[in-house]
DNA sequence: GATTGTTTTTAGGCTCAACTAAATTTTCAT
DNA sequence: ATGAAAATTTAGTTGAGCCTAAAAACAATC
C-alpha cells in the first residue's frame, strides 16, 4: 500500500553504532564475558591463594562446566594459566586487564555518586556494565574531572595494586578502636545492610564484644547509641584501619 | 602442587556483575541488539516515510537477511509492524523505547563533552554503547547535574518528540543568513570534517552560491575568511535556523 | 504480458556463551 | 589402600545474532 518515495535522502551509516556481534568479529577485542571472568578471577585471587573452577562458578553464578569452557578461551587469549583439576592463575596480561577494569569501575562509581548523586549502594551494578565500554583515556578524564580520587565510594582502591594496611574486621580484638576502610562485598543487598547499620568508610568504631570464634561481634559505631551485632560473613567483608 | 587452603573466606557473588547471556535469560529484558535496531528504525523514520529492510540493512551495516530475522523478533516484542516485502513501522511501544534511548544517548553525550571534556566528535560512538545500560532514572540525574540541557553537543534534541523548525541546509537559497541548528549524521568521520570546516551548532553562516540542483553550495562561515564549498551529502545532514 | 532485474525472504551454517548429563579425576574417610 | 563423595572436565544442546546462497516476490520495461 504505501508508496516508496524517491531516495533523495542519503542514508547515513552510524559506524560503531550497531550490533555487538558484528563489531566483535571485525576487530578482535575481548568480549565483555571474557573481561568479566578475568576480573572475577582477580577479585578471587585477592581473597585466596588458589582459585578453583568451582570458586569461579559460584562467584559468577554459572555452572562449573561453563567455567571450564571459558577457561580454555582465557588460556587462548593468554589471560590465565590453567592446570586442569588444579586451579587457575592470572598471567601478567590478565592482571593488567583486571587492574585496568577495576580502575575504570571504581572511577565510574565515584562519578555516579559524587557527580550524579546516585545512591551509594546502587552504583556497583551499573559500573559493572559500563566499565567494559570505557577506554583508559575516558578513565583519565573521569579521574581528572573528580580531582583524582584514590578510592571508590565503598573504599576500594582505584589502583588495585596499591595495598593499604587494612585488616578484616573479623580479625580484630575486643577493645580496638578502628576506622572503616572499605567494603569488599559490593552486592547491593549487602551494601544496603551495611549502610543501614552505618558501617560506611571513614566511620569510627570500637569492638565491644566478640564470641570465642568470632561468630558474632558487637560493635560500637560512632554516632549510633545502641551497639550493633554482626556475623562473621559481614565482619569478613569489612576492612578497617587502626583509629 | 598448590595446596588447597581452607575455605575460611566466604565467597561473595556479585549479583548482576556477571555474564550477559545468563542475566538476559532470567529477566526478559530487551537485548542491546533489539534496542539498537528499534532506535535505528526510529532514526530512519525521521528521514523517510517508509522504511524498508534494505534501508535498515544499509543503516546497520548488516545483511538484509539478518534484518528480516531480526524484524520477526521485533514484531514478537511488539516494537514494530512489518508487512513482508512492504516495509516497517514502529508501534507506540517501539517509539517510546526509541525516544527513551535517544534521550539517554544525548544526555550522556552532553555529560561526556561538558563534564568530562571528551572531544565533540568522539562521544557519539561511546554514547551508543552506554545508552543501553542506563535506566531512565540515571538519565534524570544526568539531566539535573547538567542543568537540564535541551540538546546534545551536536544540536539534536534530548526530547526526540520536540520538533524544532530547522530546515536542511540543502534546502536553502543563495543569500540566506542562517544559524547551524544540528548535525544529524553523527559518524565520527563526518563530525570530524564538519568540525574542521567550522559548521558546529550556533555558528552563523550565509549561503554564498549554489549550483542548479544543489550539488555544491558555497558558504560563508562566521569567523572564517575563505568561503567553504560543501556537497549535497553534507548539506543534507546539516540543519539550520533562520538567523 | 513475459522477461529481466532488484528486493526481500527462506534455508542452512557459524560462533559465543550458556546449559544438562555423563565421564573422569581428585580427595577423603574408613 | 580402597571405595564413596566431591570436584572437574567432556560431550552434546540450546538460543541469539550474525553470515552466504538460493528461492520467491515485486517492479518495470519492452
Amino acid at each position: 500500500m504505501p508508496v516508496r518515495e524517491s531516495r533523495e535522502v542519503s542514508l547515513r551509516v552510524p559506524a560503531t553504532c550497531r550490533p555487538k556481534a558484528a563489531r566483535d568479529r571485525e576487530k578482535h577485542e575481548l568480549s565483555e564475558s571474557i573481561e568479566e571472568y578475568t576480573e572475577g578471577i582477580f577479585r578471587l585471587q585477592e581473597e585466596m591463594e588458589v582459585v578453583s573452577t568451582g570458586d569461579i562458578a559460584r562467584y559468577m553464578t554459572v555452572s562449573p562446566a561453563s567455567v571450564t569452557t571459558m577457561l580454555k578461551r582465557l588460556v587462548e587469549f593468554g589471560l590465565v594459566e590453567h592446570t586442569p583439576y588444579q586451579g587457575v592463575r592470572l598471567t601478567d596480561k590478565g592482571e593488567q586487564l583486571s587492574v585496568g577494569l577495576l580502575r575504570k569501575h571504581r572511577l565510574v562509581e565515584r562519578m555516579l555518586v559524587d557527580f550524579l548523586e546516585l545512591p551509594w549502594e546502587d552504583v556497583h551494578d551499573l559500573a559493572c556494565k559500563l566499565e567494559h565500554y570505557l577506554t583508559d583515556e575516558v578513565g583519565d578524564r573521569i579521574a581528572r574531572a573528580l580531582n583524582y580520587p584514590t578510592t571508590c565510594p565503598h573504599g576500594n582502591p582505584v589502583d588495585a595494586r596499591a595495598k593499604d594496611n587494612a585488616r578484616r574486621l573479623s580479625n580484630t580484638a575486643v577493645g580496638e578502636e578502628l576506622i572503616v576502610a572499605r567494603i569488599s562485598d559490593e552486592r547491593i543487598e549487602f551494601l544496603t545492610y551495611v549502610l543501614e547499620i552505618g558501617l560506611i568508610p571513614q566511620t569510627r568504631i570500637r569492638v565491644h564484644a566478640r564470641t570465642p570464634f568470632g561468630d558474632v561481634m558487637t560493635l560500637h559505631v560512632d554516632g549510633k547509641d545502641d551497639p550493633i551485632a554482626v556475623g562473621r560473613d559481614v565482619a569478613g567483608s569489612i576492612w578497617v584501619f587502626e583509629a
